[in-house]
RNA sequence: GCAGGGGUGGUCGAGUGGUUAAUGGCACCGGGCUGUAAACCCGGCGGGUUCACACCCUACGUAGGUUCGAAUCCUACCCCCUGCACCA
């Protein structure tokens, strides 16, 4: 690829790169000495569940690999100590190294679907910031000013709303930028929430007299409800563990428009192939849900298999296209005798409660061996010997043996 | 410590003595429709007993109190926020 290619194969999904004429300069300069360029993403070391909103930079991070460069994986066990002023979480809980070592192993496993082990460091902030004590961390300290800080957004805003800005929350780009000098990163990659502290790396490696890094600065994605950032607490998140059919449904669930986005971020196709989906669907010509399935394999594919991809389909199409049961349904064993509807749901732990299962059946969301239940006083037997197949809302399956 | 503001259901947020299990939004759940777990429409949304009308219990930071009756009034306490002060 030349240079240009290179850089449009960059510049693809993300918001901003700061400058791109130092990232076209790195460029030339690493193709002209061959020395790959370090490029760097930062993590938590509390949340290791990643979701595909952080797959979006980790995608990036393989693009960069894809051109030959180096990957560093920071894992922010000392960062971790401050948590990252995004406004709510004040203190969080000190982990272990023991839990930290965990932790990071379950990173790798997942980031290793998306990026080449071999081209990726992995590293912790604590062997550097470990090593710089009180007086080193003060003298680290006088690089900076209180006005760089509190330019960051968040604290002005907070500030502004006479919200608390803790202290050592202040110390954080600091610190995250003090990581970019260490490892003497040529390039470090992160959301649109983090451009603050990409920028403040610059700042703090042109005090210590290093080329500046860029900063690639990539889109948050929306979670499954389109509207919110993806995170776990919210709820809207699809998680790159979980299991091929799981995903399958949360996709199958986002909106149409939202489908687009996830095209973008999610997919490594070109932009120009899902324009023209894009078109295409607009004028009738493809059904949106065929591009939502497409986006769907494409997404299994990476972090399970092809093959899992297509089983997923297969479930899906069976249960909410056909109406059929699934493949495999959870089964259960239950002393035979008579149970009033509500009950049995409760024990199956179909319904968290009396009146939710009741609720249910009212509302004509539970069905008994296909047939959809009318009345929530029923008797239901339960005998040993025969399955009953219990279905409640479209999704929930479960077949009760009498033992 | 002082002054002020505040703590309501998963969440946001109404409600200042009586149809208040608590308006409304969101989230969530069920149904309908659709080639989608999309969009849209309808319904539900603390728990328990009951075939059912219905009844009971628990709930508005915590604990008491006033009252026929309190999320709403009083007292104490706890917690959060803002400002000021004190200490260093």
């Amino acid at each position: 690829m030349t240079i240009d290619e290179q850089l449009e194969f960059l510049r693809k999904g993300t918001v901003e790169i700061v400058r791109e004429e130092d990232l076209r300069a790195k460029l030339v300069k690493s193709a002209k000495t061959g020395v790959p360029l370090r490029v760097k993403l930062g993590a938590d070391p509390t949340a290791p569940d990643i979701h595909l909103g952080h797959t979006v930079v980790i995608r990036k991070l393989r693009h960069f690999q894809q051109l030959g460069h180096v990957v560093i994986f920071l894992i922010g066990d000392f960062t971790g100590l401050i948590g990252d002023p995004s406004g709510k979480s004040a203190t969080r809980p000190q982990l272990t190294r023991e839990e930290i070592d965990a932790n990071a192993e379950t990173y790798k496993r997942q980031i290793f679907k998306l990026l080449d082990p071999d081209k990726t460091e992995i590293r912790f902030n604590s062997e550097w910031m470990g090593k710089l004590g009180s007086d080193g961390f003060v003298r680290l300290a006088s690089h900076v000013t209180v006005k760089q800080i509190l330019e960051r957004d968040d604290f002005q805003k907070r500030l502004a709303e006479e919200r608390p800005v803790a202290l050592h929350e202040l110390l954080y780009p600091l610190t995250q930028a003090y990581d970019s000098v260490a490892l003497k990163a040529d390039v470090e990659i992160g959301g649109t929430d983090q451009k603050f502290n990409l920028l403040m790396g610059r700042n703090l490696q042109r005090e210590y007299e290093q080329e500046p890094q860029v900063a690639v600065i990539n889109p948050l994605l929306e979670g499954t409800d389109g509207v919110q950032k993806m995170s776990k607490s919210l709820g809207n998140y699809v998680g790159i563990d979980e299991p091929p059919q799981e995903m399958f449904g949360k996709l199958m669930s986002i909106s149409d428009e939202l489908m687009w986005r996830y095209y973008e971020l999610l997919t490594d196709q070109p932009p120009e192939a899902v324009e023209r989906l894009r078109l295409s669907v607009k004028a009738g010509g493809l059904n949106p849900r065929s591009a939502k399935v497409d986006l769907a394999r494409r997404v299994i594919t990476d972090f399970h298999s092809a093959e899992a991809a297509r089983a997923a389909e297969e479930e899906f199409d069976r249960i909410f296209k056909r109406k059929e049961v699934p493949d495999e349904v959870e089964e259960r064993t239950l002393p035979a005798q008579t149970f009033k509807l509500p009950r049995l749901l409760v024990e199956t732990g179909l319904a968290p409660s009396m009146a939710e299962a009741r609720r249910l059946v009212e509302q004509g969301g539970v069905r008994l061996d296909g047939e959809r239940a009318a009345r929530h006083d029923a008797d239901v037997e339960v005998a040993s010997g025969r399955a009953l197949l219990i279905q409640v809302g479209k999704r929930r399956f479960m077949r009760v043996r009498g033992a």
